[in-house]
DNA sequence: CCATTAAGATACT
DNA sequence: AGTATCTTAATGG
C-alpha cells in the first residue's frame, strides 16, 4: 500500500510536481490510482459512462469521433502531462463520453474520481490553473483538426498526420499499416497506398511493409 | 510449406 | 478521390 504511494509520487514528480502545489500531489498519491494500457487497448468509448479522468505519465492516447455510418476519424493525441479537458466537463455534468480514446503506444496515467475534480477546482488554484490551460489547449487542438479537415486536400492532410505520428511516436519509423492510416484520416486503404507511393517516389519516404521511413530531409521540408 | 494479410496494380466511377 | 478486384510479397506458424 505505501509502496504504491512512493511508485505514485515519483511518477508524479516527473511532470506534474512542477504545476501542481504539494497539497495537491498528496490528495492525488491519495485518491489516485496508477494504471498501465497497453498499446491499441481501449481506454474509452463513445458513450460510455465517464467515472474518472486519467492525468498522463507517460505514453499517448488517440481521440478519435464516429460518424452516423460507424467510421472513425482521429483528432488529436494526449500526451505526457496532459488530460482530457473535455471529459472534465463531462464528469461534472455527470454524461457520457462524445469521443473515443485509444492507446497509441503503451501509456501509464493516474485515474483520479469524478468527485474530487469539482473539490479541488474551489481548493487549488494550481488545479484551477491546470484544467483551464488544457481546456483552452484542446480547443486549439480541435480548431486545427477542423481546419486540417476542411482546408486540406488530402496528400497535406496524410503529410500532416505523419508529422504528427513521428512527433507522438519520438521516432522517423512508423510502425503502421496503411489501412490504419486510412481510417484515420477517413479515406480508403488505396488511396493512402497511392500518395505514399508517390512520396516514396518523391524521395519524401521509404516504404516497407508495416513501416513507413520518412526522410529527415522531407521532414524539415514539412516544419 | 501454407495461411494470412499488407501493399501494389489496374480499371472503372 | 473513392471503389472493386486481382496480384504480389512479407510474415509467422
Amino acid at each position: 500500500m505505501n509502496e504504491n504511494k512512493i511508485v505514485l509520487r515519483e511518477k508524479l514528480s516527473e511532470y506534474f510536481s512542477e504545476i501542481f502545489e504539494e497539497d495537491l500531489i498528496n490528495e492525488i498519491i491519495e485518491v489516485g490510482n496508477l494504471n498501465f494500457i497497453p498499446k491499441g487497448e481501449l481506454l474509452i468509448d463513445i458513450g460510455d459512462d465517464l467515472t474518472h479522468i486519467p492525468l498522463i505519465i507517460d505514453g499517448a492516447i488517440k481521440i478519435m469521433l464516429e460518424d452516423q455510418n460507424g467510421e472513425e476519424i482521429s483528432l488529436y493525441y494526449l500526451e505526457k502531462g496532459e488530460t482530457c479537458a473535455i471529459s472534465f466537463v463531462n464528469c461534472i455534468q455527470r454524461n457520457y463520453s462524445i469521443f473515443r480514446g485509444i492507446a497509441e503506444k503503451d501509456t501509464e496515467g493516474i485515474f483520479i474520481p469524478v468527485e474530487k475534480l469539482d473539490e479541488w477546482l474551489v481548493k487549488y488554484k494550481s488545479w484551477r490553473h491546470y484544467i483551464i490551460d488544457s481546456y483552452h489547449y484542446r480547443l486549439i487542438g480541435l480548431v486545427h483538426s477542423i481546419e486540417n479537415l476542411a482546408f486540406l486536400n488530402l496528400e497535406d492532410r496524410l503529410i500532416k498526420y505523419l508529422v504528427d505520428k513521428i512527433k507522438i511516436m519520438r521516432s522517423n519509423i512508423l510502425k503502421t499499416t496503411h489501412e490504419e492510416i486510412a481510417t484515420d484520416i477517413h479515406t480508403s486503404r488505396t488511396v493512402v497506398s497511392r500518395l505514399l507511393k508517390d512520396l516514396e517516389n518523391e524521395g519524401k519516404l521509404k516504404l516497407r511493409r508495416n513501416r513507413i521511413i520518412i526522410h529527415s530531409s522531407a521532414l524539415n521540408l514539412w516544419k
